[in-house]
RNA sequence: GGUCUCUUAGUAUAACGGUUAGUACAACGGGUUUUCAUCCCGUCAACGCGGGUUCGACUCCCGCAGAGAUCACCA
């Protein structure tokens, strides 16, 4: 049994958006399914559109994902190196052997006269191929020549995992360049030498490679090499329409997301499902469950359109389902940057409590900075909020006044030892049958004179948290503007 | 334009010849002592079109249409 090995191989030309990172889950998942080797080779050939730095945002995203690669970059590994203008002498090598076979030849031709040929081609409504162009005297190969392939145009037949079995004819064959004027290597021909050089097992890239799939199908045949499992992964669309989802049109990075309070689990869980299923009706898996149950024959065969809904509604399961399962201390693990400022000078224990009774109300951890501040610094008193509550609206400003008081009177008597969830519930309800109020109506006054907010979580909680001395204030002081207001 | 790929509700998907076409998100309505959310219940909503094959087709075959990808010394 043949040793799986599959790899990640980005360019780094900037950071990871969400339309190509299931070109690293997939291979990952099939990797670790089978105890095998994850690659991660960095295809910087092409000097023009490198980006400083893009090599370690990816690795940062890929180490955020929990996709931990075994070989490659610069953890090293047997088969290495792993960035491929290292790498650059392998390639004329293998292209050297090419041309000794008579299957490459050197091409001084410029790019003028190249473009000459494509100008006139199109002119006479003909394809156009560049080995009709092919030049007749042959050169001598030296540096800063490119290397070009020689093709064997004919039909080919192929397997794809995921598109099942294609066919193309001789015509979409042609002589792609091996060796650019530059000595390195383009993606056409570098991924072919390192896949086979590093032992890769599966290819899995997205459905754009499909159209120059024939003319690698005539590289390994040249080479006597074997071609590794083709998996064509379909493309992520664009929310709003149907085309791919790109850079251009405002991919977000998958970091972004990570600032934006989109935990790790709930990306990885969202992009591995979206065009994948394994067939039941289970919607979250952990990475163990993936690991798992990842199927590759179950990818779809369509593109996939984003949906950022649906990331969000998964990040909140996400949030609830790591409360649940692991408790408060590892949900507040995840949310140090996403406190409001005011929140560093309270005590860790404050704020897991503030965390533990409005976790179920985050969408995304960032939501913390919007929901809590309340928990934090005494509410700015807006009486209008008061005045225009469905529920406030009918009654006077003596009779809010008094209601508050009451309710004052009611809540000071639970002595502080005593200011617990339950004690406060059961004085809340009396408190109730003592004003003969509607929930509605009793509960929405006193909530916003704790908070001020759009919305809190439930009232006794909300004291609970505050304290008692902090409850008790901000309702004296809401009371004090009510009477106040009324002179 | 050539070549290739794709096509189930608004979105993501299930079904592998026989089901009232299932599930989730979204939307809408309702319930859980206020709000927002969670949770629960319910409603709406789909097999692109046309031919075959078959007793029977979302499922198989052929056309068509629509959508997408690709035609670089980029990957």
């Amino acid at each position: 049994m043949k040793k799986i090995i599959t790899r990640f191989a980005p360019s780094p030309t900037g950071y990871i958006h969400i339309g190509n990172v299931r070109s690293a889950i997939y291979p990952y998942l099939v990797a670790k399914q089978a105890n095998g080797t994850f690659i991660l080779r960095i295809e910087d050939t092409d000097q023009a559109r490198y980006v400083d730095g893009a090599t370690t945002l990816i690795e940062d995203t890929l180490t955020w994902l929990g996709l931990d690669w075994d070989e490659g970059a610069d953890k090293g590994g047997s088969d290495g190196p792993y960035y491929q203008t290292e790498r650059k002498a392998i390639y004329l090598e293998w292209a050297k052997k090419l041309m000794a076979i008579g299957r490459a030849y050197a091409d001084p031709t410029d790019s003028e006269t190249i473009e000459k040929y494509r100008n006139e081609d199109n002119l006479k409504k003909v394809p156009y191929l560049y080995r009709n162009h092919r030049p007749v005297t042959t050169t001598e190969w030296q540096p800063g020549i490119p290397i070009r392939f020689k093709s064997d145009p004919k039909p080919r037949d192929w397997h794809d995992e995921v598109m099942g079995d294609l066919h193309a004819g001789p015509e979409v064959q042609d002589d792609i360049i091996l060796i650019k004027k530059d000595g390195l290597p383009t993606y056409n021909f570098a991924h072919i030498i390192d896949d086979y050089l590093m032992k890769c097992t599966y290819i899995m890239r997205g459905v754009e490679y499909l159209p120059s799939t024939p003319n690698y199908l005539a590289i390994y045949e040249a080479l006597g090499i074997e071609m590794p499992k083709i998996v064509s992964l379909p493309h992520i669309l664009r929310p709003d329409g149907r085309k791919k989802l790109g850079k251009r049109d405002g991919a977000k990075s998958v970091t972004e997301y990570r600032e934006d309070g989109i935990l790790p689990e709930a990306m990885l869980n969202y992009l591995a499902c979206l065009g994948w299923n394994d067939g039941t009706e289970q919607e979250i898996y952990t990475m163990a469950e993936l690991i798992e149950k990842f199927d590759i024959s179950k990818i779809q065969t369509s593109g996939a359109r984003y949906d950022e809904t649906k990331l969000l509604w998964m990040n909140g399961q996400w949030i609830r389902k790591i409360f649940a399962e692991q408790g408060i201390d590892e949900l507040y693990s995840r949310t140090k940057n996403f406190w409001p400022e005011s929140a560093a000078n309270y005590p860790i224990e404050y704020r897991k409590q503030v965390l533990s009774i409005i976790y179920d109300r985050l969408k995304v951890l960032s939501d913390l900075k919007s929901m809590t501040d309340y928990f934090f610094v005494d509410p700015k008193i807006n009486l209008d909020l008061i005045i225009n509550n469905k529920f406030l609206k009918n009654f006077s400003e003596s009779e809010l006044a008094s209601l508050l008081s009451t309710s004052i009177q009611a809540l000071s008597s639970i002595e502080s030892s005593d200011w617990d969830a339950n004690h406060l519930q059961e004085t809340l309800n009396q408190l109730l049958a003592d004003t003969d109020k509607k929930p509605a109506e009793l509960f929405s006054l006193i909530r916003l004179a704790l908070s001020f907010a759009p919305f809190s979580p439930a009232l006794n909680l909300t004291l609970n948290v505050l304290g008692r001395d902090t409850s008790l204030s901000r309702l004296n002081a809401l009371r004090a503007a009510i009477l106040n207001d009324g002179e």
